[in-house]
DNA sequence: TATTGTTATACTCTATAACTATA
DNA sequence: TATAGTTATAGAGTATAACAATA
């Protein structure tokens, strides 16, 4: 185990990301918040998602995600359709607009990114997206005590992109 | 530059730091909110701050420092003396109170983040506070354009705890 | 005049709970 | 009975703007 005052320093640098996050959603275009540029990320990455699926990845309650699946549809930029397996859910895809959208807001981030880390080179950026994708999978899933930990099941649908490796 | 990919896998991680975040607040005890506990460790850390010099090491706004302040004062954790050198401005500084919540605080911290984090040696955590140290560094302060970004003061306040150094 | 801090207000993001429809 | 999703509501957390006191 680690020091308590590495622990803390980590703690506090986390709280630092939300600034980060504010300052990156100051340049996208109306209509999209952080949470929509992420969800049309996600759905053009991994393609077609159910909402569900779209919660987990988001990390965010599916309560927020239906809202945020309304908000995009509204805008035209994902449809809906019916999943042929299950009558509850709908597919969620991207439509031509919402990959034009997608397409724009991933030039814009990637150039304020650029701005910002000018001094960051790949290796950097790659490290840092490998440590936080390790970090969001240590906090997957409710809280399982030390007592269960080696019952539970390997934690599935959260697979990281990147394959996380020590070093 | 490093490809657009990159960028967008980032901006993904990024955005899920907030459920980690939220994660590790629950077992915060009752009026410890992660701002407070931030603010708290700040306290701890650095000694006596005046509210702006709070603000800016948190990285939001004067009026949501203030309210927090308010918040840690009314609850006896922290007192704020008139500073002598501009009455405008009070000196915040942790009671034996305070200090004694920022220990039960940080063992908290320490304990949930050693379990979610059994797997992570102490070079790992290291290295990620570090990454998060620089990525915070790259986005201080107001929208600098690629323009002015020379004749712009090299930043103050906010010089990271961690050395940030590439490697 | 400019700066430090406070307060009022509104906005965004989030979870909880009650509900509907389907499995 | 259990699960996928929706909606209503409430609670954090945040910024903007107007203001007071002081520099």
């Amino acid at each position: 185990m680690a020091q308590k005052a590495d622990y803390e320093e980590l703690m506090r640098q986390l709280g630092a990301v939300g600034s980060v996050r504010r300052e990156l959603a100051r340049i996208l275009p109306d209509g999209c918040s952080n949470g929509s540029a992420t969800a049309l990320a996600l759905l053009g990455r991994d393609g077609d998602l159910r909402l569900g699926g779209l919660a987990e990845l988001l990390g965010v309650d599916m309560s927020v995600t239906s809202r945020l699946v309304t908000h995009l549809a509204d805008r035209g930029w994902i449809d809906r359709s019916p999943d042929p397996a299950d009558r509850r859910s709908r597919i969620l895809r991207l439509t031509p607009e919402g990959r034009a959208r997608l397409a724009e807001l991933s030039d814009r981030t990637a150039q304020e990114l650029a701005r910002r880390l000018s001094d960051w080179n790949d290796e950097d950026i790659r490290r840092l997206t490998s440590l936080l994708s390790r970090l969001r999978a240590g906090f997957d899933g409710p809280q399982r005590t030390e007592h269960d930990a080696r019952a539970e099941p390997p934690a599935t649908a959260l697979s990281p992109c990147t394959p996380a490796v020590t070093q």
